[in-house]
DNA sequence: AATTATTGTCTTTCAAAAAGACAATAATTG
DNA sequence: CAATTATTGTCTTTTTGAAAGACAATAATT
């Protein structure tokens, strides 16, 4: 949410898209979440509005940009988010109460706030990124941004929580056909690290050899030499993903 | 749409919800379309917006009763349709010019029709229905409503052809997890016809034998009394969905 | 009673997934 | 430098599940 200037006409009414951004990190998913620049402990995700004439796929990927600095990630729809009571009047109210002055700095003035306040439909979009790729720099209401393992989240503001499970049942039941993981690895990488990430995801083990089978037969990575780690152990080939 | 009055803020702005309703008959499957009560050959399907205190699921179920009197039928998103140069005002334009005269009857004023030729994004929800069971009435902008098989599709407007496609794909890739099926045979039928409605929906041809036991397999239907057809043949039995 | 078309179910075949087995390392140890 | 150790790459076997084939059991007709 960009506060600073909401002006009615510039972007869409009542509609926003807030984003589930993945990232793998220590044998672990996590989930990228600002911390917003206000009195109390606000946390949501990174979220926006949709200007007049852009699409909705396009402001899904500025929005994020604006938020985090991620730029050039492919992000997917999973969910729309429409009860008649979701809005950010509570989460506003107790802001604006715990933040009388800084309010004005920010520009935000009545009619701005009951823009907000109003009842909101927001469209839900994920994706997964690597987080040693990611350089992440705040924007202009977030005071910090940080990686969350997803079963360590903060709490956070209105729906936001049912929306990171949803995004990562959607995630778990898509990754094999779209191989989102793509984004999630460092450019070359072995069969192990793939198998710790999907063990990531869906937080279970896999078995090692039908793992590395099911990989391979995709035949969607390309062996380049072998990694010697110093480990008194044979030494694992490393892969990329192919070009296409 | 409900064309009559669309005063500003009784709905939430530039926001609409489409229903792909798919129905089957004469082992086909078939989507309902409404014709629009105007000069031309408008077809588009039954939509409308999302009122103030409504939840989107609930305002797809009513904006589907009252183009169609279908009621309580259960829907499902299944896509978002947001690109940037997505309006109406080409169909309205045409509309317009068409129907010089009765833009008045409708009470179209210029206000109204700005407000609908901006740009929309559009909830996509689909749901699928027992041909047999429902009784079409038209709302207040359709002349008339009519079953069309998916081959045979009339000219719609805007995207919604596309929005169809999508709707069969996705009705698809979930049929066999949802049982959605549910609501498109009569109370109680042969598991052939329950075949012959799996065979519609995916256009192909499916094992009798093995089709069979992958039904039964999954434990959902209970099983009734023979059913006579006065062929020269053995009965098959009837089933019925259980309760639980 | 023989014939016919279709259903319900069983068996066999084929294919894919899971589990098990083991040789090939790449270092370390003594 | 041979024995040891941990891990990888791959092969084989087992299990499971889907696809195909086979056939008896009808319910009416001839």
């Amino acid at each position: 949410m960009n506060l600073k200037s909401p002006r009615e006409q510039e972007y869409i009414q009542q509609l926003s898209i807030d984003c589930v951004i993945f990232g793998y990190e220590d044998e672990q998913l996590k989930v990228l979440i600002p911390k917003l620049d206000f009195t109390g402990d606000f946390w949501a995700l990174p979220a926006g509005f949709i200007q007049q004439e852009e699409d909705i796929d396009e402001a899904a990927r500025r929005i994020l940009a604006e938020r985090t600095g991620l730029a050039d990630i492919y992000l997917e729809q999973f969910r729309v988010f429409g009860t008649a009571k979701r809005s950010n009047k509570t989460f506003m109210e107790r802001l604006v109460a715990l933040n009388p002055t800084k309010l004005d700095d920010w520009g935000l003035d009545l009619n701005t706030l009951g823009w907000l306040t109003r009842r909101f439909v927001s469209i839900g979009y994920y994706a997964l990124v690597d987080i040693h790729k990611v350089n992440l720099q705040k924007g202009n209401i977030d005071a910090s941004i940080q990686w969350y393992p997803i079963r360590e989240l903060p709490s956070l503001i209105m729906d936001h929580e049912e929306m990171i499970h949803i995004a990562l049942d959607t995630l778990r039941l898509n990754l094999d056909q779209k191989l989102i993981a793509y984004n999630l690895l460092p450019e070359t990488f072995t069969i192990k690290e793939v198998q710790e990430l999907y063990e990531a995801i869906y937080e279970r083990p896999f078995a090692r050899n039908n793992f590395q089978k099911k990989i391979l037969d995709q035949q969607v990575l390309e062996r380049l030499e072998k990694k010697f780690t110093g480990a008194a152990n044979k030494a694992p080939y490393v892969y990329r993903w192919k070009r296409y």
